[in-house]
This record gives C-alpha cells, sequence and structure tokens, in this order.
DNA sequence: GTTTAAATTAAACAAACGTTTAATTTTGTG
DNA sequence: CACAAAATTAAACGTTTGTTTAATTTAAAC
C-alpha cells in the first residue's frame, strides 16, 4: 500500500498524539484536526482509526533493519571499535524514532488490541543474529570474554536510553538539561559514552 | 486517606487493568465488574477514575523506598558484594511492581493527564543520592574507578529489566521461557546475574 | 465539454463513556 | 426496636466516541 502525501500527513500526526496521548487517549477529531483534514478521510484511507495504527506500525517497522552487518563487516577495525559504533548507532535510532517505539511498547503489551507484530519481531531476530556473530567472532579472537549473556546485550542498550527517556522529566532536571539542545547534545555524548563505556566493560572484562 | 478493605480491592483491580489495557482503554464499568463492585462506588470512594489513578500512583509510590542504605552501611562487606545486592534488590523490586511502574512510565510521558510525581521524583531523588554516596566511597577507597557516570547506573539496571520486560514476546520465544516459573526463575538468576556483572565490569574496568 | 471516478464534506448514527441521581439496603449506635 | 449514617443499587444523564451516510466538489480521461 503507497501513500499519498496527505494520507502520510495523517500517519505522521496520529504518530505524536498516539505517543502523546496513547492510542486509546486519542480522538480521530482530535488527529483530523491536527492533520487539517475531515474526520471521515480517517476511515476513507485506512478503513479505522486500529487499521491506521497497524499501518503505523507495520510500515514504520519495516525501515527498522539497523545496518549492523556493514559495521562488523569492517575487520579492519578493532572488536571495541566496532562494538562502538554499533552501540552509538542503535541510540542514534531508537533517539531518532522514540515515539514509534514507544507506541509498540505499549501495544506489545496491551492486551486490548491484538496487531501481528511480525515484521518487528523478525526484525528484532535478525538484529540479534548479527550482533552474535559479532560478538561470537569476537570472542574467537580472544577480544571479547567468554560467558556473555548476548540477548541481554540489546535490552541493556535500549534499555537505558528508554529509562532515561520515560524518566526524563527526573533526569533534566539533574543534569540541567533545560534546553532541547542541551538534551540532545547529552544524549549524542553522555548517555551514549555511558553506554559503550559499560558494554567494553561487560565484555572485556574477566570476572 | 485510609483504605478498607474494599477500596484497597478497587485499587488492586484497577492496577491490573491499567496496566493491560491503559488507563483509558479501561473503563470503569470493567473495574467495577473484576472487582465485584457497582459503578458507582468508585466515584462514592474516590471521586473519579482520575482520582483513583491519582491516589494509587501516590500511594504504591510511597511504599518504593528501596533499602539502599541498609545495605550500603555493611561495611564488613567488599563494595562488588554490596553493590550486587543492590542490583538484586532493584531488579526484584521493579519486578514485584512492574504494573504500577508501567502506569508511571505512561502517565510521565502522557500529556493528556498532568498528575504529580513529587513521591515518586523525590524518592528517585533520594536512592539517587544513596546510590552516589556509595559509588563515591568505593572510589576514594580505591575498589570503583573515577568517571563513572553515577546517574546513569539505575536506567542501567531498571533499563534493562525494562526492556525485556516490555518485549517479553520476544525474548520468551528466544529463550525459550514457556511457564511462568521458568519466566521467574530467568529474571532471578540469568537477568540479574548479566545486570550485576554488567555494574561491577563498568565501575571496576579501567579503559 | 462531457463523463466518470476520486476526494471531500457536514450531518447523523448507535454505542460506550464517566458521572450523578434518587431510591433502597445494610450497618452501627443508643 | 428505633434511628441515623453509610453503603449499595439500577437507572438515567449529557458527552464523546469511531464510523457511516449521502450529497457535493474536485480531478482525470476522452
Amino acid at each position: 500500500m503507497e501513500l499519498n502525501d496527505k494520507q502520510k500527513e495523517i500517519v505522521q500526526v496520529a504518530e505524536k498524539l498516539f505517543a502523546e496521548y496513547g492510542f486509546d487517549g486519542t480522538s480521530v477529531r482530535l488527529i483530523a484536526k491536527e492533520a487539517g483534514i475531515n474526520i471521515a478521510m480517517i476511515s476513507y484511507y485506512f478503513g479505522s482509526k486500529e487499521k491506521l495504527l497497524e499501518h503505523m506500525v507495520v510500515h514504520r517497522m519495516s525501515g527498522f533493519k539497523v545496518n549492523l552487518d556493514e559495521i562488523i563487516a569492517q575487520d579492519d577495525r578493532s572488536y571495541p571499535d566496532r562494538l562502538n559504533e554499533i552501540v552509538a548507532l542503535y541510540v542514534k535510532r531508537i533517539h531518532k524514532n522514540n515515539r514509534i517505539y514507544k507506541i509498540v511498547h505499549n501495544e506489545l503489551t496491551n492486551n486490548a488490541r491484538s496487531l501481528t507484530f511480525e515484521h518487528y519481531l523478525s526484525q528484532k531476530k535478525k538484529n540479534l543474529d548479527s550482533v552474535t556473530k559479532f560478538i561470537e567472532a569476537g570472542q574467537k579472537a580472544h577480544v571479547f570474554k567468554k560467558h556473555i549473556e548476548i540477548p541481554l546485550l540489546i535490552p541493556s542498550i535500549l534499555g537505558t536510553y528508554f529509562h532515561f527517556h520515560y524518566n526524563q522529566r527526573f533526569y533534566e532536571e539533574s543534569y540541567g538539561l533545560n534546553t532541547p539542545e542541551s538534551k540532545e547534545l547529552f544524549i549524542e555524548t553522555t548517555l551514549t559514552k555511558h553506554i559503550q563505556k559499560m558494554l567494553n566493560a561487560l565484555i572485556t572484562y574477566e570476572d
């Protein structure tokens, strides 16, 4: 299903509102108003409010292939070096798309609607496979240590970001992140470096 | 405001439903049905659905003081040893209360309602202060390294858990966690150990 | 310029929502 | 038992919800 400009505008507005007010907290009238269209257009184009959500999730997830393999393939670079870039890429990616991620997190744990998350889950599986291969290669090269819980590495990367994100009221005050710019900078530098350091320590450190 | 047994039942049922369906996705009729009471009782006891939420958040947060100081004070134990217990305590605590945490995460980032989170935020501040003192003491004792982003330690602990929790569909399949028991065991052992190892590595490892 | 299809609109729809009402039942007190 | 307060109920309230209708406007094709 290809979208014209007006349809794209609706999806974009809806994503913003679903993230800010929740799916059930967002009325089609508000979506229509913000998108500058008539209420009936949502049903006309997408069938229903719920199908709009489904369409949004499926299509936004299709673009979620993090290009890990490109980084991993650069075997002239050290393993820690490549790991750092993978972390930076992940953080950048989820930060840029944090609204759709929030919606997905909500829908994944929502009993009311049963959307299909095949795209999301299979993409997650592929990314995990890539990471696993990379870590195992690093282990064979005796750069990374054994006994690493590889499937939990990504939760530690993304989880750190999201806990910061969901509790931003707290951390904005703690760190004095008063402007959007200072917050962006913090995520790009301090937060990213913290995660990089943590993962490097974990898979390099022998206990 | 002290609650009688029936009021407690309402709050308990509502917490479960708000976590599963979201606040806006949960009708007062469903709460009443599940709690085995008449719809009117919710307004009668709490004033409104939103005030029920507010009451829930405030009162559940009051019990959120993680007893870090007791652990920290045991200076006959090594720093890494105490750190491990702090991590285990945090994981156990948030796992036990993951429903109210989910609600809080949602409300903290919800534009529609403006609840007060003073209790939650001040408790978080206190916990951060305790952790900070502990880490700094460990640094003075030359057990922990310098240049640790202390306020981001808790996001890494809780975030790892919550990303696992929000994506449990994915990780249940990955790890074959088919029964509730195996999932409980996984969180208590594998997940907790992963976070412990990660934090230990981070604050012990010199890069 | 005419015809056909697509897009857009205002209005109406039934259903569900949170809350309130007024009547009734239960409980506690003297 | 008599009385007052609290608890509980079914019903109704006015809004808001997502969706559909039918009429109208716009765009495209020939």
